[in-house]
DNA sequence: AAAATAGTGTCTTTGAGACAATATCAG
DNA sequence: CTGATATTGTCTCAAAGACACTATTTT
């Protein structure tokens, strides 16, 4: 790829080398709202960019430490949630001149599904700077950190188009999980009803589903209990959800 | 982002910086086949890795010509090809401690669709070391440099996954172009057949395309040419393509 | 006229959407 | 029993797939 490329592993650098990072969206559903996780960036002590700030969780790539990006998002991710094997993809990356006060920087961007229940945000002295947050809120007003509105932004739409056509919103449920539950996770990221009759032939024709015994749980008459059937990736379906399909 | 920042723009740095490269896989059809344009990196005079190997066009990010990523890639491209605006898509980001031998790199990858009549390749010194090559027979038989056999297995999944449901396949084509041309793009893409009034239909119910008068081309009959509404993005169907859907 | 390609029509099937009906539980 | 929620059934409609047919050009 270079003209002219260093040579040595630690090397004397003959051009400047932007800043890389990584940062994740990390989605959950909870209180009937699609949320969003953030973290408050350090008062003005450190003459940080952009303290006090809201930002997606996230930081420099660590060289000795992270043997890929993925590696590098899924430390993060767990450094904040304690989560350890969520849903997790690639976004996109961003980078410029100008999104970062300290010079050019390069942000690999990652998104995460993670279930409600299965949280327990980072404990100890900074837990008060970790917080979700209505991603419906945070868009009407972004005050992010750097471009986090836009990544932000683009993250949502990515779920939301992903959710038309995927399996996708399993990945916010603990398992086992009801058909009701599942059909209310698609309501709350599409922001629409979703006709109950067809929801259920197309779940379960889909076969992604494997049946896992009654859940006697919130409602009056106890539903059937779903695992799936594959927890590495989502299906397709054939088809979007909308109507005039 | 980080815990402890440099704070200058050009810095002595605390930790070390991975590389940052930008990479583009252009696709075009001709003669019948999807193809790949691709770079035959320097002999090892230089103690460059990978000396003699064909790779994606690429190379280091230049902070200080290149305002963005999507910038470096539209330099990049038109460097290899003289071609001004085609499609251009991000793919993702492959980033980690041994995809290049000279330490830890990350590369942006772009995705760019262009149609075969509007290509001149780079001329002069190093005119010899770019070239077409069918995707195929590169999957069959991958000897790229770094880690460029994964990322060219990823675009191709992406753009047949793309094909399936939207309108990409017209920016392989100069415009005016007819439906059968179309069709044949999609066929050659998607390596299987399409039905033709099914296609028709299909492709003018989406609405995205104008018609520019009778094309005397090729064949027997006349065929309409169309053009492109909107040359800015791909119209999304609201199915997929596939039979068993 | 024959060949070749462009374009249309018809029939069947699949599955979504709307909505009504039934089933099973808690009180 | 009544209320609430789960689950199923029915009817209609839109669009895909398969395939036959017609139209317009070149030779």
């Amino acid at each position: 790829m270079p003209a002219k490329p260093p040579r040595t592993k630690a090397p004397a650098l003959s051009f400047p080398l932007p800043f890389t990072t990584v940062d994740v969206v990390i989605f959950t559903v909870a209180d009937d709202a699609l949320k969003v996780l953030l973290v408050q960036r350090p008062g003005d002590k450190e003459a940080e960019p952009f303290p006090g700030a809201w930002a997606l969780p996230g930081g420099f790539v660590n060289v000795d430490v992270d043997v890929d990006l993925l590696a590098c998002a899924e430390r993060k991710l767990g450094e904040k949630t304690g989560v350890r094997s969520p849903y997790l993809e690639q976004l996109g990356s961003w980078g410029g001149a100008s999104r970062d006060p300290r010079g050019w920087s390069a942000t690999h961007v990652y998104f995460a599904l993670i279930p409600s229940r299965d949280i327990e945000l980072a404990k100890g002295a900074n837990a008060a700077d970790v917080a979700w947050f209505k991603v419906e809120e945070v868009l009407a007003n972004p005050r992010l950190a750097f471009d986090h509105a836009a990544i932000l932004q683009a993250a949502v739409e990515r779920l939301r188009g992903r959710v038309e056509y995927t399996s996708l919103p399993a990945f916010l449920l603990t398992e086992p999980f009801t058909l009701p539950q599942l059909q209310r996770i698609y309501e709350i990221v599409l922001n629409r009803d979703v006709d109950k009759s067809g929801f259920r032939t197309r779940m379960l024709a889909a076969q992604f589903l494997v049946e896992a015994g009654h859940v006697e749980g919130t409602s009056n008459r106890p539903a059937m209990g779903y695992r799936l059937a594959d927890r590495s990736a989502p299906i397709l379906f054939p088809r979007t959800f909308s109507p005039r399909g």
